[in-house]
DNA sequence: CATATGATGGACT
DNA sequence: GTCCATCATATGG
């Protein structure tokens, strides 16, 4: 499979945008371990400074530093034990990102069911903490490039493919619930509750 | 050093 | 729907 990775100017966008645009490329992970890879089909939008709900809002932290990146730089964080997968969107010093929420898994199921203990496949990357450990993200990743040389990085689908857009408020946070900042694949069977 | 706190997950009613 | 294990950080003594 040739894939085409995303360039910069795709993250260096408007945040929802970027979420709602995410869905459906191709997430790769090339590790010593082996290949996985899979297809985006949960997004959730977060503003920086401005949303109560995003990690940035209390300020520069040494952990959320990647939030205030280069568009496209990992942000990785942990909540109850799960690493969550953020993508740094907008300009730089602009602290706003995209967390990935599900995958429907592609490549490398195996190891994925390795890493999860877990052999079926809607479980393996619904939701963002386990689609982390699916993929093998962790801190590590935290303020890398997403390029082929780093191993991490999100690219187009081989193929063009046509799927209906749903929209909520985002999930497990406790502020801000009106604005609808989550995004999902609405036919796929691989989006988390 | 001690304790509180989640952008969660999993087990259970 | 409810309960709670889990653990890297943040914060206060």
């Amino acid at each position: 499979m040739r894939l085409k990775p995303l360039p910069r100017s795709f993250y260096a966008r408007d945040t929802s945008l970027v979420a709602k645009e995410l869905l459906g490329k191709l997430l790769v992970h090339k590790t010593p371990q082996g290949i996985v890879a899979g297809k985006i089909v949960e997004t959730e939008a977060y503003y920086g400074e401005r949303d109560p709900a995003s990690r940035a809002f209390h300020g520069k932290k040494i952990y959320n530093i990647g939030m205030w990146g280069e568009p496209g730089t990992v942000f990785t964080y942990i909540v109850h034990a799960n690493w969550m997968f953020n993508i740094a969107t907008g300009e730089k010093g602009e602290p706003s990102a995209v967390l990935i929420r599900a995958l429907e898994p592609l490549e490398g199921i195996a190891l994925m069911q390795k890493r999860r203990g877990l052999a079926k496949i809607e479980e393996l990357c619904r939701g963002p903490g386990k689609l982390s450990r699916a993929m093998g993200i962790t801190k590590a990743h935290n303020g890398l490039p997403l390029a082929p040389r780093t191993g991490l990085y999100l690219a187009e689908p081989p193929r063009e493919e046509k799927f209906a857009i749903g929209s909520s408020h985002r999930i497990g946070v406790t502020q801000d619930l009106k604005r609808k900042l989550r995004f999902f694949i609405k036919d796929s069977t691989f989006v988390s509750r």
